[in-house]
DNA sequence: CATGAATGAGAATTCATTCAT
DNA sequence: AATGAATGAATTCTCATTCAT
């Protein structure tokens, strides 16, 4: 599908600004409506664009989703490749990566909401890409454990649990926020991120302790 | 809107077979596909039935997710308070509320993937009705967390982390199943849902032993 | 079609009140709606009756409308017959048509917008029932002319156009009344339509008389 | 709802050939079979367009309809701005009206009758654009009486009886043309219409001389 | 007599995309 | 590079009627 001949310019140009325009729509409307329930019609409208710019710049609504979903996964990964890099000790790590993904999910929340939502979706045209990036995702976990404390041996099943719960962890504040605002009063302010940082810490480091003491044959380091 | 009269018997009955293969289509479909993705078309042929029951029976494609969460969200506040009425102290507490909420999610687990994705969706005709549900489903968490052991005067903010971090921590797995089911070799059996159990019983306490040394102003027994 | 079977019960019988709320849910309703934009649901509604009623009574909806003209036509017609037989004098008869027609009109407002908003209307299923209706009404002129003083040789083409615009005088009132109504501050009773008949009567006496003059070839006694 | 973006274009252009085949084919079958009758798939199929067009152009049936009657009110304003402007004697005034609004009513005879039929009829969508325009027509009336001279002093309740009488008196031909063509031979020719102009003047000469008789204070000339 | 579940055709509208300009 | 008119398939929902009970 859309095997039309399209322009793929990377460098920045100010006559992007439609293109981005269009991408900036995208995740508004699919943050707040969800893939399927967004026409194009509505990012059109949104980006101020002609109809017709969705599928020039992106061959499709689908295209703007990967479009999307791709860059928000690559940034990801480069944010965990350099905390892992920096970060030796397991405590260091813990704190190291929710510092950085807080913000991160902070920045990128409606891109975080449209991962978690559109995942486990089968949505035909894209769906062997997003199996591509969650399995990319999931591949990151292992990283992240050999350097959260986590047993080295540790089989795969138990990634497959613990990876899923802690990045969960990570995003579930956002996933919520539309009705924790109502009911708790939260408000998306830098004080509130400080909070949640630490509160955020907290349960991954109780969390990681007693994973290692119920499944940590050995200590580490 | 829907305000077609429709049969709304409550008794089961034979006769509502073809009621239930709706509601049963409806749940597969929306799991995978997503809401918005799905047509009373497929609906009904999944259900194998004609496409004018839908409306008919629940007065329109809407009223089959809407009765999907409903049913969906007051079992699982029905498991809730039984749990919260057994468990006097906060450990057993954990143990029991993992116990039952595993296997409920498991029996469950498309529905859980449903509520979990439709719920930042904001929808136009069901967004209140998923509004309540929701703050139905938070304002329970207060009742969890005093008995999970939590500082008792945990201030609502807190509440609102937590809660949510909880809750996703219960159904991630669901959520991620359908890649981590490649990636991982996960097969859904009963000896993985024991060790299952374990590893999320295992986070959760940890996560309340450290939140209770971070934020308890006073340890509870 | 609806060559079913149907009870066909001219007796007034306490058990006809379904059969008569129905009808009376038809006048209602196709009076402010319009027939093409009433539902069978809507009169079952209106008339809290089972749907099936009206193909069981009327054989359809369409049957609820031959009912409703039929009987609105049947008896208008017997009040003109009633008023020629008793007038022997142009000015009377007129005089004692407008004294007939208004009350009988205003009794049967709805009735008489259903006529004229459905008449032009080709419904297919009821055309040439309407039509026959319609030819039965237009001969009905021919005596009222005859007896109104106007020029016996009067040619056909003029009846075509008098007939009309007379029978449209008496009733233009009760279309336009929806917007009269709030425009002009007409309220429907007892004096506004002594009032209304004095108008008509005085509209119809110029008529013929001018038109004596002016196409009469001879008065009549 | 018709908050969709729908071209605006108001210059003729060659172009608009397939919106003006929608607005034909909406005259001819909404004349025939009435509003709620006609089926966005026989208008699309009449006006040899696809069915999308409709909603395209007019944002809906509704649309369509709005702008029959829309424009066809805003021609027949027109008309009897530029009668009462040229005409200062009540007789002569009356004359150059029906002359007029005789070959307009017969040039726009179907709009004429959409606007009788849908007239009383409410259908939600477009009740109040409907009472907005019969507002402005029964206004229009004040200014026909005061031309036609009649009493000076007239109450509204007098206007709101002679005002729709005399403008049935104008349509009714058309309203009643499907039934009278076959019972009375009229055809439409212009010795016909001759004939009918002759003869609605005459009727409303008539109907004025008495009207100023009965309810004048003071004679006009 | 009366019900109401069930039907399948038909309703209006919106969809993403294309294509001539 | 950009437009917007045009398409026809697909959308959800409502229709009048039937039929087994």
């Amino acid at each position: 599908m859309a095997e039309r001949t399209m322009p793929d310019k990377t460098e920045a140009d100010p006559r992007d600004s439609k293109k981005d325009a269009i991408l900036e729509a995208g995740i508004k409307l699919f943050s707040e409506k969800g893939f399927a329930a967004v026409g194009v019609r509505d990012i059109a409208k949104e980006a101020n664009v002609n109809i017709s710019m969705i599928s020039y710049y992106y061959g499709g609504k689908s295209g703007v989703l990967k479009e999307i979903l791709s860059s928000f996964f690559s940034e990801y990964s480069e944010l965990i490749r350099k905390i892992v890099d920096i970060s030796d000790d397991p405590p260091v790590f813990i704190s190291n990566l929710v510092d950085a993904a807080v913000p991160f999910f902070r920045e990128h929340s409606r891109q975080a909401i449209i991962f978690a939502v559109e995942m486990p979706v089968d949505s035909s045209d894209i769906t062997e890409f997003k199996a591509e990036k969650m399995r990319n995702l999931l591949n990151l976990f292992r990283k992240v454990f050999a350097h959260a404390g986590l047993p080295e041996g540790m089989e795969d099943r138990l990634i497959g649990i613990i990876g899923p719960s802690f990045f969960s962890i990570l995003f579930s504040h956002f996933l919520f926020y539309p009705v924790t605002e109502q009911t708790f009063g939260i408000r998306k302010n830098d004080e509130f991120y400080e909070l949640y940082r630490n509160v955020v810490k907290t349960i991954m480091t109780g969390a990681v302790k007693e994973l290692q003491l119920s499944f940590g044959r050995t200590g580490i380091s």
